[in-house]
RNA sequence: GCCCGGGUGGCGAAAUAGGUAGACGCAAGGGACUUAAAAUCCCUCGGGAUCACUCCCAUGCCGGUUCGACUCCGGCCCCGGGCACCA
């Protein structure tokens, strides 16, 4: 009766060992099979595992270990997106070389990974800062700038004046530094930028073919692309040559645009300040914004007029030019017509500096409104010009398209919310932008046989710039194509470039003579991608153009990189983001030691449904570890029992087991339900269910079936959870004799005959309210059930002295009587 | 500010196609076993009324659709994610 105790260190560690003498989840192509891409998002290696992460590749794990017992050759790679921020930030504090910084924690993260029994192909592993990763990057980039989809334009940065550095967003707080405290600068340097724009229309259009994806970021990526559809109107300048460009999708309105506001760096704009001390000003104070749009959303709006007048191309009339701190030159082209008649924004602009309002649009069932009250922004009936009087909004628009063209003052434009892409950061750590500034001949990309630029490592950070700049082995070369002395580009890309095309590498992770190969064509696209909902839209946006980019350069053929996508909810400790600074930090790996991978791992796929929030629960895991203990315990107490058996059972005669089969087999097509909707808490409770149902005894006293459908109710319980624990059900499996190697057994099918029941259970209600229970014959007609349910004696008490209106008969589920309307009413 | 989500017992949650709200687990209380403790096992466990049978209330708030709403629609409140240089 006795059996050793459930230790899970040395039987992980025993189980490990086991899947990497047999290579377990080593990925070989195989035509004939049908493959399975599963993977998750790459981690930035940081240091150490946090819970987050624990939660994400459990996550990934379950859905490779599942695919892989249902019988597909899966492939799940790991590597780390090792170039980026903290490891410059850690690399100046501490005095360190960023890579081996981030060497060291790749060695140690490396070891977590295996700890907690992921399922990984280790032999695909690669880091982004390996030169013979980013060489193809560098070698792609000079591809797409043969295609003519990069080029270099001005863009504002964020600007420290003292530590004369750029800084993201996240390192300007309050306006200021995070280091130095200095009032930071917008300042333009000349950027490197990708021509993602000439993607938006299939990156919008293909989002109707990505119904693996959750509707939400379908949406969110939908809105972020912002296809409108409007015009491009020329405002003439009065006493100038020049003209102001404006995209409007209320051309409708034109005639009631009584001002224009343009961006305080707008060209215009730019040319007055030498001789208006005021205007000088402003954009002075708008010079302290940050880049960041949500800054500028909330930013009290204000303006000032430039003494220039547009002149409204149908009316002639006057209208003042204002520069204004909600426009930017980095949205379309820096201007906007106001119509405060029709629009929330300008109508608060014109209020406060006392700008006319003229309403042209007037709402269409002919009423009246107060337009100095409340702008009228609904399409409506046209007021104004004369040539669109009495047209509806959408006639208009149509109408003065047509008249204003011909004149070369519209245009009808279709326009993007989405820009594109700029890709140059005045960084150090990141793959070095393969350029050459030729004083001849301009920017020049890298001869491709000189690739990779590889960037120097052996260097400590003594200050917050990138030492790039200054160090003369790296910046002077020979220009390519007139051999003169020339320097590099000494920007580095923006690391979501690494990030947009390593899952198709890891097809081809030790091909040195190509970016990619034939192997692509076989894994890719990724069947199961998995990641935090923070990338519904930059990385996966920026990850689908990679996609379509490199199709068009015919290194594959898909149109999107992943199939079907899970989004995953954040770990929180306290209903909070677990942050060091919180101090709510719950460490993966002391409960590793304590508990082991199968436990932590078992919790969090329990405690929450994997898109939604985790709220996290000491006691929690100690519940899970207690539910392992009683696997372990009860299915060793039956390994006498189950050893020497063959694992098909014969007919069942005898009723009380024949209900429990049916029970067993009705949980496990709910857990495999679960499974394919990905919903693995319902998982977890489904199996600890059989397992509460296996310990109950029937009290049968035909002792051969009720072994046998032990034998029959174990094997499907540990299946079911091997994804999850794969440990533990490794062990179990062979002890019990069910066999060598559970991943390679096969997935449990349900029996249509277990499900079989000759009675049902129906749902009493009167007026829609549960009264009481009726048990019926499974094959009873409708006419039958409504006639027991009507004679129940348990509703003749509601029934006695009401008309009956109707009887509804929801099948298999309810019975609803309808009782007249009572008469007091 | 704009876009996208979420809100159910003391706690994490479940309810598959609009059909028994709270499965499964955690915590708590009671009991068994034990010299004792731990472990394990058994019972109770949304709120209120009631000796009880039962009944009423209850899924963030307000309203609507429906025989019937956690689920669908409208309005609001709160929390979270994203907003283009954190990854």
């Amino acid at each position: 009766m006795s059996h050793p105790s459930y230790n899970a260190s040395t039987l992980e560690a025993k189980v490990q060992l086991y899947w990497q003498e047999q290579q377990s989840f080593k990925a070989i192509e195989d035509p004939k099979q049908e493959k399975f891409y599963c993977l998750t998002m790459f981690p930035y290696p940081s240091g150490h595992l946090h819970m987050g992460h624990v939660r994400n590749y459990t996550l990934g794990d379950v859905i490779a270990r599942y695919q892989r017992m249902l019988g597909k050759n899966v492939l799940q790679p790991i590597g780390w997106d090792a170039f980026g921020l903290p490891a410059e930030n850690a690399a100046l504090k501490h005095q360190v070389a960023a890579s081996s910084w981030t060497k060291e924690n790749t060695t140690h993260m490396r070891l977590q990974f295996v700890q907690l029994g992921m399922a990984y192909d280790w032999d695909r592993e690669f880091a982004t800062c390996d030169p013979e990763y980013y060489r193809w990057e560098q070698w792609f980039f000079i591809q797409l700038f043969k295609r003519g989809l990069v080029y270099k334009k001005k863009a504002v940065v964020n600007w420290d004046p003292v530590d004369e550095t750029v800084l993201a967003n996240e390192q300007v707080i309050d306006g200021r530094g995070w280091r130095s405290g200095a009032l930071i600068e917008r300042k333009e340097i000349a950027q490197w930028f990708l021509k993602i724009t000439d993607y938006a229309e299939e990156l919008l259009s293909d989002l109707d073919t990505l119904t693996g994806w959750p509707q939400e970021v379908r949406t969110m990526q939908q809105h972020w692309i912002g296809r409108s559809q409007g015009a491009e109107i020329q405002f003439e300048i009065e006493n100038s040559t020049e003209t102001v460009s404006v995209f409007s999708t209320r051309l409708d309105t034109l005639a009631g645009a009584t001002y224009l506001a343009i961006a305080a760096a707008h060209p215009l704009a730019l040319s007055l300040s030498k001789d208006n001390a005021k205007i000088a000003t402003f954009q002075k104070e708008c010079a302290h914004l940050k880049v960041a749009e949500a800054q500028l959303a909330t930013l009290k709006k204000k303006g000032i007029f430039s003494g220039l007048y547009a002149l409204n191309p149908i009316s002639g009339e006057r209208m003042p030019i204002w520069l204004a701190n909600f426009v930017i030159m980095e949205y379309g082209s820096g201007a906007v017509m106001a119509v405060p008649a029709h629009d929330q924004r300008d109508f608060e602009f014109a209020h406060k500096y006392a700008l006319p309002i003229r309403p042209v649009i007037e709402p269409k069932d002919g009423s009246d409104w107060n337009y100095n009250l409340l702008p009228f922004t609904a399409y409506g009936t046209v007021i104004a010009p004369p040539s669109c009087a009495g047209l509806s909004s959408e006639q208009a628009i149509h109408q003065l398209i047509t008249e204003l063209s011909p004149k070369g003052k519209v245009r009808a434009k279709i326009h993007y919310r989405l820009r594109d892409w700029g890709i140059s950061r005045q960084r150090y750590w990141g793959t070095p932008i393969p350029m050459i500034n030729c004083p001849k001949c301009g920017s020049v990309p890298v001869a491709e046989k000189d690739l990779p630029v590889v960037l120097p490592t052996d260097i400590t950070l003594t200050k917050p710039q990138s030492p790039l700049n200054t160090l003369p082995e790296f910046l002077n070369t020979h220009c390519p194509q007139c051999q003169t002395p020339a320097q590099r580009e000494t920007d580095t890309f923006d690391t979501f470039v690494e990030s947009s095309w390593y899952y198709a590498r890891f097809a081809c992770y030790d091909q040195h003579k190509s970016m990619l190969d034939d192997r692509v064509h076989y894994w890719t696209p990724v069947d199961q991608y998995v990641g935090g909902i923070e990338h519904a839209i930059l990385h996966l946006l920026y990850a689908r153009f990679f996609h379509k980019a490199m199709r068009d350069l015919g290194l594959l053929h898909s149109n999107e990189p992943f199939t079907r996508l899970l989004t995953q909810g954040m770990v929180l400790k306290d209903g909070a983001k677990m942050s060091k600074s919180k101090g709510n930090i719950v460490d993966p790996k002391t409960l590793l030691e304590k508990y082991g991978a199968d436990t932590v791992r078992l919790f969090i796929i329990f405690a929450a449904p994997p898109v939604t929030s985790l709220e996290w629960s000491d006691s929690g895991v100690a519940g899970a570890h207690r539910f392992l203990h009683r696997l372990w315990d009860y299915c060793l107490q039956q390994q006498s029992i189950l050893k020497n058996m063959a694992i098909e059972s014969g007919p069942l005669q005898h009723t009380a087991v024949q209900s429990k089969r049916r029970e067993l087999h009705q949980l496990l097509q709910q857990i495999n339900h679960d499974y394919e909707r990905q919903q693995f808490n319902t998982v977890v409770s489904g199996a600890m269910k059989i397992l509460n149902l296996l310990e109950k005894g029937t009290r049968s006293t035909e002792e051969e079936a009720e072994n046998a459908l032990l034998k029959e109710g174990i094997g499907i319980l540990l299946r079911v959870l091997a994804p999850i624990v794969p440990h533990i059900t490794h062990v179990l499996w062979q002890d019990l004799g069910y066999g060598m190697d559970i991943l390679k057994s096969s997935w449990p099918k349900i029996s249509l005959d277990a499900l079989d029941c000759d009675e049902m259970e129906l749902v009493l209600q009167i007026n829609g309210k549960l009264r009481g229970n009726l048990k019926v014959a499974s094959d009873s007609s409708e006419t039958s059930i409504k006639e027991m349910a009507l004679g129940s004696p348990n509703l003749q008490r509601y029934l006695q002295g009401q008309t009956i209106q109707k009887v509804l008969y929801i099948p298999r589920r309810v019975i609803n009587i309808v009782l007249g309307a009572s008469h007091d009413a």
